[in-house]
RNA sequence: UGGGGAUUAGCCAAGCGGUAAGGCAACGGACUUUGACUCCGUCACGCCUAGGUUCGAAUCCUAGAUCCCCAGCCA
């Protein structure tokens, strides 16, 4: 006999849970969702955590999503936003069902609204927008009727359509709901549906000069597409009321229902479209697709995997409470995590030291055997060349040893990864006292993969090889904004971080000729590095720091 | 002082009347040819506050506090 279970304790999201219990009822027989960005601006990480809601959400029932651009305002869109925008669902690894615009459906809005008008639920409006303004009253009080709040239903439709035709110049009329002007909720004050825009529209350009407003369009676009979850985020909460109302009195056919969930914040970094427009427009990122910047494109040119950013949004979860501010380094912990499998291994020397092994012949090279990726046999083994003059790190070596160092110093004795165990003999110094170059001796005897275990050292260090080693550049990310909150300030711009990027000039291993824009790696005991898409090429390599290892050592200590 | 939403650890977040999941961060330790990875351990005697109901409350009730959003012809 059948029992009915109950549902899971925890189902994922306060949404899903809906979209669960909807279906149990019977009041919706299928998922359909859609993601509804306004093309005026590149996506970033907070649409990510919308994009993978409703695409999941909608998957996991066997449902389908749309893809919508919501533009009904021409003069803040542009076909640039319409591109990257797909260009980066599609990244993301979503696929949507179909691709809408708002303005598909302007001649349908067009009806609806007469079909307002007709009803008395509509009227156009000749008060100016400041008139609008004063006449809405304030938090605490009322409004007041508007003078053309009465006009008949024949004035009103021979008004909108001359609308329509051009016949007034912006500003001078628009249609507004008739709702309430005394309601609490200021948006049911007689909201105004349609503004004249003589303004060349992006999609349907000048076939239109009159548009639909967000509150008239979007729960339109919802119910032609026959929506059944319109996910959006909190500060539409108050939105709903006029969303219903919509949907009621323009007699749609499909009831759409709305929910909010609370907006993503990450730390150090700003995330509205707005001020990443700013960031571009002062010139202070090198664009949308700047690897400082939160956007999709700018994680992805940075070195993010789709992956990544999906395991994040699964993790932070999705809830009503007010705007959560994710610490970043939730985000780096899983592109670490992702690419610790997937990322050659590889060695990089980001700021060089020259080390003569004395006591090597010159003129010999040998070929070493290195695992490509220790935590991952599979990916194979490459040979490296050994000779006698090789970079490591500045910061690997230093006369005076802090305690607890043990990389080299004087007198010292580290390993070279996948070579030998080199001591340091002697400091070459320049004119002003900086160390330039390093007099070492190896033992033959230490060779990596020989079994040797005579004697332990402490320190294992990277190097490259000099006379094959492949110049390249690298950039290091910090963060825009030092103070965790800061990015929330309407002044974000006064604290910036003036660090954010650091570009510094050092070399490669030598078969990393074939790298292509894209490709990532972890450099030994640096971090996981991506090729730039935009800079780097065939002559010079230049690598992005998606994120450094995580480290222990702290020589303040 | 109108309307709407929220409040569980440093951050995110489970929890739905039966005695505070998980992740990140942090801090110890083991291991280590990456100061990485991995592993082990620590991390809310407490759920905004105060009352109340109950054998039992983060969960229910009452009152209060604090934070976020709304007065675009933006979305």
């Amino acid at each position: 006999m059948e029992t009915t279970k109950p549902a899971p304790a925890s189902s994922g999201n306060f949404i899903k849970q809906i979209v669960i219990d909807d279906l149990k009822t019977g009041k919706v027989s299928e998922v359909v969702t859609r993601f509804p960005p306004e093309p005026n601006g590149y996506l970033h990480i907070g649409h990510a955590k919308s994009i993978c809601l409703n695409f999941e959400l909608a998957d996991e029932f066997g449902g389908r999503t749309h893809l919508r651009f919501d533009d009904t305002n021409p003069v803040k869109e542009d076909t640039e936003y319409v591109q990257s925008i797909q260009e980066d669902v599609k990244w993301l690894g979503f696929e949507w069902e179909k691709l809408f615009f708002a303005s598909d459906f302007f001649e349908e809005m067009y009806e609806r609204a007469l079909v307002l008008i007709k009803k008395g639920k509509a009227y156009v409006c000749d008060l100016t927008a400041e008139q609008i303004r004063e006449t809405r009253g304030t938090l605490t009080a009322p409004g007041e009727d508007s003078p053309y709040r009465n006009r008949s239903v024949e004035e009103n439709l021979d008004l909108f359509e001359r609308m329509r035709k051009g016949e007034f110049a912006n500003g001078e009329k628009v249609l507004r709901a008739k709702i309430d002007m005394a309601s609490p909720n200021v948006n049911l004050r007689d909201p105004v549906l349609y503004r004249i825009a003589h303004a060349t529209h992006h999609n349907t350009g000048d076939k239109w000069c009159i548009y639909p407003m967000y509150d008239y369009a979007h729960p339109l676009e919802d119910a032609i597409e026959g929506i059944t979850h319109s996910i959006c985020t909190l500060e539409f909460a108050d939105h709903r009321p006029l969303y219903d109302w919509v949907i009621r009195e323009c007699e749609m056919a499909c009831v759409p229902q709305q929910y909010e969930f609370g907006r993503l914040n990450v730390t150090n970094t700003v995330m509205s479209k707005r001020k990443l427009k700013l960031l571009v427009d002062e010139q202070v990122v090198d664009g949308w697709d700047d690897p400082r910047m939160p956007t999709i494109s700018g994680l992805r040119r940075k070195g993010y995997t789709p992956e990544a950013i999906r395991e994040f949004c699964r993790e932070i979860g999705v809830v009503k409470s007010n705007n959560s501010t994710v610490d970043e380094k939730l985000l780096e912990h899983f592109i670490r995590e992702d690419l610790k499998l997937k990322a050659p291994r590889t060695m990089a020397v980001l700021q060089p030291l020259k080390v003569v092994i004395t006591n090597y012949p010159e003129g010999q090279v040998e070929q070493l055997d290195a695992e490509i990726n220790p935590e991952n046999e599979a990916m194979g083994i490459r040979q490296i060349p050994f000779s006698r003059e090789i970079y490591i790190e500045q910061d690997d070596f230093m006369e005076e040893p802090v305690k607890g160092y043990h990389r080299l110093y004087p007198g010292n004795e580290v390993r070279l990864k996948h070579a030998y165990f080199i001591k340091c003999e002697d400091v070459v110094k320049d004119a002003d006292g900086r160390v330039v170059e390093l007099h070492c001796t190896y033992d033959p005897e230490t060779k990596s993969g020989s079994g040797f275990t005579g004697r332990k050292v402490k320190g294992t260090l990277h190097w490259v090889e000099a006379s094959q080693a492949k110049p390249a550049e690298f950039r290091l990310y910090e963060p825009l904004i030092l103070d965790e909150s800061a990015g929330e300030s309407d002044d974000f711009l006064s604290n910036l971080n003036p660090n954010s990027l650091q570009t510094l000039q050092g070399f490669v291993e030598e078969n990393m000729n074939g790298a292509e824009a894209q490709d990532k790696f972890q450099f030994f005991r640096h971090g996981y590095f991506n090729v730039d898409s935009k800079h780097s090429g065939a002559e010079k390599l230049v690598f992005n720091r998606i994120v450094s290892l995580k480290s222990s050592f702290d020589p303040k200590k």
